[in-house]
DNA sequence: TTACAACTTAGAGTTAACTCTAAGTCAAAT
DNA sequence: ATTTGACTTAGAGTTAACTCTAAGTTGTAA
């Protein structure tokens, strides 16, 4: 069991961004100690993670929370039983197809960027051990 | 030659956008016609569409500003004359270093979230086909 | 048991990156 | 020649996503 600082350590996101995402409904409702404090398990971290990974990769809060929310439990990094996922599975293929072509793009840009970076790099490279006189 | 709203359907930033980035210095100041107004060449495009891809992969608008300024004048898509870049290749390659290891370790992750999302898309579609019953 | 650090909340403040408004000028078509 | 629509500027407004503040509570180590 983590509190919410041992999960910042392990997601990189802050303390003050964990809550705000529990406030705008991204993540559930934390469980909570007798005083009150947040508590976490790894089941909820691994959430958190994809979540974070979701993010990296450009998906924004709101289509996130979208992804989330349709009063469903929240899975477990994939495995929830079937029957508490059933009732959001259209739309949540409808939302990760799209998310799926949007980062096949995302890669061949990047691939393309980082070629053409690379030449780019050569480029000053070979001004800077003067290979290239003026 | 091209007006500034030809520039924003071929990159894909509105005029305010291009006008914006004009203004904070991340593009030179823009060639004028007789009123006034901007003109752009395919160089300038070229550049445009360069910074673009940049940003697509999650460099800021400073740190592009910072790749662009040094007084150099900026380049037609890599081939200005040596004499010309050489003052800030320095600051360049270290810029464009740190930014493709970026977008490698951003590839590798863009990578692992796509075949993640392979995995609960086939099983998402399993479900809704019924294989896994309740 | 007393510090002291970390936690809690609601709500305010910040930052990056646009995005628009207002008031006016310019250009193309009728 | 006039209308229509795109252009110009400075500066204000917006949005997403945090990030912090204040005031108070809890947990832990000496």
């Amino acid at each position: 069991m983590f509190t919410i600082s041992d999960v910042a350590q392990k997601s990189g996101l802050s303390p003050y961004t964990l809550r705000y995402y529990e406030k705008i409904g991204l993540l559930p409702a934390s469980k909570r100690k007798e005083g009150g404090q947040r508590y976490y398990t790894e089941n909820d971290i691994n959430f958190i993670l994809f979540l974070k990974s979701l993010k990296q990769t450009g998906m924004s809060l709101e289509n996130m929370s979208e992804f989330v929310k349709d009063g469903c439990i929240y899975e477990q990094l994939h495995f929830n039983s079937p029957e508490e996922i059933k009732p959001s599975i259209t739309k949540r293929i409808e939302i990760l197809s799209k998310h799926l072509i949007k980062m096949e793009m995302q890669k061949k840009e990047l691939e393309l960027i980082i070629s053409t970076t690379k030449e780019k790099l050569a480029y000053y490279n070979s001004i800077k051990k003067g290979d290239i006189k003026t």
